[in-house]
RNA sequence: GCCCGGGUAGACAAAUCGGCAAAGUCGGCGCUCUUAAAAAGCGCUGCUCGAACGAGCAUUGCGGGUUCGAGUCCCGCCCCGGGUACCA
């Protein structure tokens, strides 16, 4: 017996093969639809997708332990629980092995699926495996194939030629959401902008619902705000300025209609197409053009730096301002953008900053129209640029605006939109920053887009008989501008599903965001060969209960989903409206030296090493462990150590137990006293705590500080009977199971010879949670003076007269006047003093 | 600039509803077991006085306020991290 030992590399692989020898964490479908056939709740526990590239790393252990234990958590709360994984299987980083290695990305990608597979299981995560999917697998994208096919019928899929973003190093477009800071959020090169003819999806057909629905999901506000600031609607009004020369309305969009008596000039964006025509035969034609060129040359970062000094040329030309009838002149200047509004503004220096440095930089005129809140004598000949856009509210009034001077801010917005609107000069309208997705990409390994081009019929959708469209193997991957799978060229000639004649097809693939915004919905009918799903099986899973994963998706992904799944709801093909219910957001796990984990930092922690040398259970439990789960938290290799002792700790506890007699019952103990009493005490203590800490508050730090807690507590009272101790070791081993399931399997059967995962989640006996006495605490003006034992639930009297008698305040009363005694039942006792 | 996080012992952190600040882990010190070491177990670990029991004092980035009582609420700042921005 004396060299027992807690021993990970035997028991870790012995439950891993229970498990998966008997399927242990699969759910069917067969239940849906035959009410009565499994009365449990459904919860769905998700976390997102890995990308497979070589191997998971200590990121994917926090996401992956962290969805486990919820998923634990629910099933012992006797919830029917779906916890699926799959992999998000095309992309760039296997593509650019390709090009520099020649080898396939499908062996790479396979490759590293089998390693993420491994690591899966190595680290004993409930994974219901017989709904795994891959997006590369022809089983799928058929699938994505199809939505895409639905979503162009509907007209939600649809090609135009715009500016796009362009990655020169990638050799592809890239979404709007794709490009940060004017560089490419994949490959770090500096974004251009190219006019071409691409596919979208409608996303902005969405932006109000979008944004409207996420009133009615659990989010974290942060990426609830990230969400809305990138939908970006503004409420405000279109109005039309008319260049009477050439006989044209220019609509702009503006969010401040009550200035418009302030508007002394008219600005365009470079990128106008009107522009050169408006310049023709103008003074400024040359001065223009050189202009234009010049800002188009200039990279998209560098020209949206908010410091540059205004720049511009004017037009030679005026337009109309609808309410005052002045002329006023017209600008290119290039702090206008093409993508926002209709690509040209109103300027209102007096109340807008970039309009004021414009207007002092060329030297027109400045109007102040508003007055700001409290200002009775405000100057109209000197406004301050910036004061009076500070707010747009009832106290702000209208000056030097004709019939509509006097009035407040918010009443003149809405009369003089009344106004331009009852003499066709203008409408209310609101304008939204989101644009819609740009999901070609000119690339290799990704879904092709199954679209035939025939010179009789145009654009036909491949029909669900042929689908898939599957990915043709190509000898060279390097893009050229277009994708490598236009140079298959027996790929590529088709017949024209429609009228039989020759035909090409579409040799774009897809974003790879459009394989993952449907993934989650897959799962729910995994096997399905016939369909990409069955509504009522689908409904009955969705949505999503807990979805867990990086804030770095705030935007991309988690838009994405949400607009799919609302384009599903409008094709009938989904009774819901979101994806996900409630949404977790984990915080990185930064190197030793507290900086983001980097190959050139050389800070790199894998898991692997520190399964193979401690084990999975020491691993999982230390990325819990390590801090809150929402924050970001440095490793640090010698709390791993002290983890792995308490597991260490708790497995001894259980072995020693297994030798002892009565094994039969694992029960508390009737009547405990003594050393007994206080061992109860704390496991009752335990359930009630990391209860509380996982119930929608995530505290897995905390949880396992408890059951630490409540493992020191076992070892401090030697003196406990066996049976309380029994007692005690299985509810630690019962709790420690949702952060450390092969530990917490092992020291419950030594114990009670039962397989916890099986059990119900324990309940705490309320009775064992007080005291019959508890420590009261005696202040004087709030400091703490002396602590007395009292009877739990005595009277405020009682307390009082307890306090009182202390000789802690005694000693701080004596010579005083009591003013106030403030008593806190079960708490304590305040007693002030003049 | 704007919007979010965060700032608590030597380190990481806890304090969920305004009620004993610092649970838990690491590190440090001491002890037990041992020929010894490791492992394991126990205790101490803000400051001052004290051998000890104990006593006193202080403390949650800074400055103010509300309150019997503030890490927590309010006002004004500082520092660190993230997101975002000529968005009309």
């Amino acid at each position: 017996m004396a060299d027992r030992r807690y021993d990970p590399k035997q028991i870790e692989p012995k439950w891993q093969a229970v498990w998966a020898d008997e399927h242990t964490w699969e759910v069917s479908n067969e239940a849906i639809g035959h009410p009565g056939a499994d009365p449990r709740a459904k919860s769905y526990v998700l976390e997102m997708l890995p990308y497979p590239s070589g191997e998971p790393h200590i990121g994917h252990l926090k996401n992956y332990a962290l969805g486990d234990a919820i998923a634990h958590f629910q099933r012992r709360l006797g919830r029917r629980v779906l916890h699926p994984m799959g992999y998000d299987a095309f992309g760039l980083p296997a593509e650019n092995h390709a090009i520099s290695t020649g080898v396939h990305p499908r062996r790479s990608t396979d490759e590293s699926i089998a390693a993420f597979q491994q690591a899966f299981r190595s680290w004993g995560i409930s994974i219901d495996w017989s709904r795994e999917l891959a997006t590369h697998e022809p089983s799928y994208y058929r699938w994505t194939q199809w939505i895409f096919v639905r979503l162009f019928e509907r007209g939600l899929a649809y090609r135009k030629e715009a500016a796009v973003n362009w990655c020169p190093h990638d050799a592809t477009v890239l979404a709007n959401e794709q490009v940060i800071d004017g560089h490419c959020e994949r490959c770090g090169a500096a974004v251009e902008v190219r006019q071409l003819e691409q596919w979208f999806f409608r996303i902005t057909d969405y932006a109000d619902r979008l944004l409207d629905d996420l009133d009615t999901i659990e989010w974290p506000a942060h990426v609830k705000a990230m969400q809305r600031n990138w939908i970006g609607r503004s409420h405000g009004a279109e109005v039309t300025f008319r260049c009477e020369e050439l006989g044209i309305d220019y609509p702009v969009f503006t969010t401040r209609p009550d200035t418009l008596f302030g508007a002394t000039f008219f600005v365009m964006a470079p990128e106008h197409p009107d522009v050169f025509r408006l310049a023709q035969g103008t003074a400024r034609e040359q001065e223009v053009h050189e202009y234009v060129n010049h800002a188009l040359a200039e990279s998209p970062e560098l020209r949206g730096a908010a410091e540059k000094p205004k720049t511009g040329v004017p037009l030679g030309r005026t337009v109309t301002n609808p309410l005052t009838r002045e002329q006023i002149p017209m600008f290119v200047s290039d702090y206008v953008l093409m993508e926002y509004g209709t690509g040209a503004i109103m300027a209102v220096p007096a109340h807008d900053q970039r309009d004021y440095e414009f207007a002092t930089a060329f030297d027109l005129p400045i109007r102040a129209v508003i007055a700001p809140a409290g200002d009775a004598d405000h100057d109209a000949d000197h406004p301050p640029a910036d004061q009076a856009f500070v707010a747009h509210t009832e106290n702000e009034r209208l000056i030097n605006s004709g019939e509509f001077t006097g009035l407040n801010a918010v009443a003149g917005q809405q009369a003089i939109v009344d106004w331009l609107d009852r003499e066709g000069l203008g409408h209310a309208s609101v304008h939204f920053r989101l644009r819609d997705w740009l999901v070609s990409r000119q690339r290799y390994w990704g879904c092709p887009i199954p679209i035939v081009y025939c010179e009789r019929c145009g654009m036909v959708p491949v029909p669900e008989a042929d689908l898939p469209v599957e990915l043709p193997d190509v000898r060279d991957y390097q893009p050229r501008g277009r994708s490598p799978l236009a140079a298959a060229e027996r790929w590529v000639n088709v017949k024209c599903p429609s009228c039989r004649g020759d035909a090409r097809r579409e040799t774009d693939t897809m974003d790879t965001f459009v394989d993952s915004s449907w993934y989650f919905i897959r799962y729910c009918d995994a096997r399905n060969y016939a369909a990409a799903w069955d509504r009522p099986v689908v409904d009955a899973w969705m949505p999503v209960d807990q979805y867990i994963g990086g804030v770095e998706h705030a935007i991309l992904h988690l838009m994405y989903a949400r607009f799919f799944v609302k384009a599903f709801a409008d094709l009938g093909l989904v009774g819901f409206q979101e994806p996900f219910r409630a949404l977790f957001t984990q915080g990185m796990i930064l190197g030793p030296d507290g900086q983001k984990m980097s190959k050139s930092r050389g800070n790199v922690i894998s898991p692997t090493p520190i399964v193979e040398r401690l084990s999975a259970d020491a691993a999982r439990c230390y990325v819990l462990f390590i801090g809150p789960p929402d924050q970001d938290a440095a490793w640090s290799e010698t709390s791993l150590e002290g983890v792995h002792k308490f597991l260490a700790r708790l497995w001894r506890l259980g072995d020693q137990l297994a030798a002892s007699e009565g094994r039969e019952s694992a029960d508390q103990p009737p009547d405990p006293a003594g050393d007994d009493l206080a061992v109860v005490r704390k496991a009752n203590w335990a359930i009630e705590k990391v209860t509380g800490d996982l119930l929608g508050r995530f505290a897995f730090n905390t949880a396992i500080a408890a059951v630490m807690e409540l493992v020191n507590e076992i070892y401090r009272h030697p003196g406990a009977g066996a049976d309380a101790r029994r007692f005690a070791t299985a509810t630690a081993a019962s709790l420690i199971f949702p952060f450390a399931p092969h530990l917490g399997a092992e020291v419950y059967e030594l114990v009670t010879g039962r397989r916890v995962w099986e059990e119900p989640w324990p309940d705490a006996d309320a009775d064992m949670l007080h005291a019959d006495t508890f420590e009261l605490v005696c202040q004087v003006n709030g400091k703490v003076r002396d602590r007395v034992s009292a009877p739990t639930g005595a009277a405020r009297e009682q307390l009082e007269q307890l306090a009182l008698a202390t000789r802690g305040v005694q000693a701080h009363v004596d010579g005083h006047e009591i003013a106030r005694v403030i008593v806190v039942p079960d708490k304590l006792v305040n007693v002030v003093v003049r």
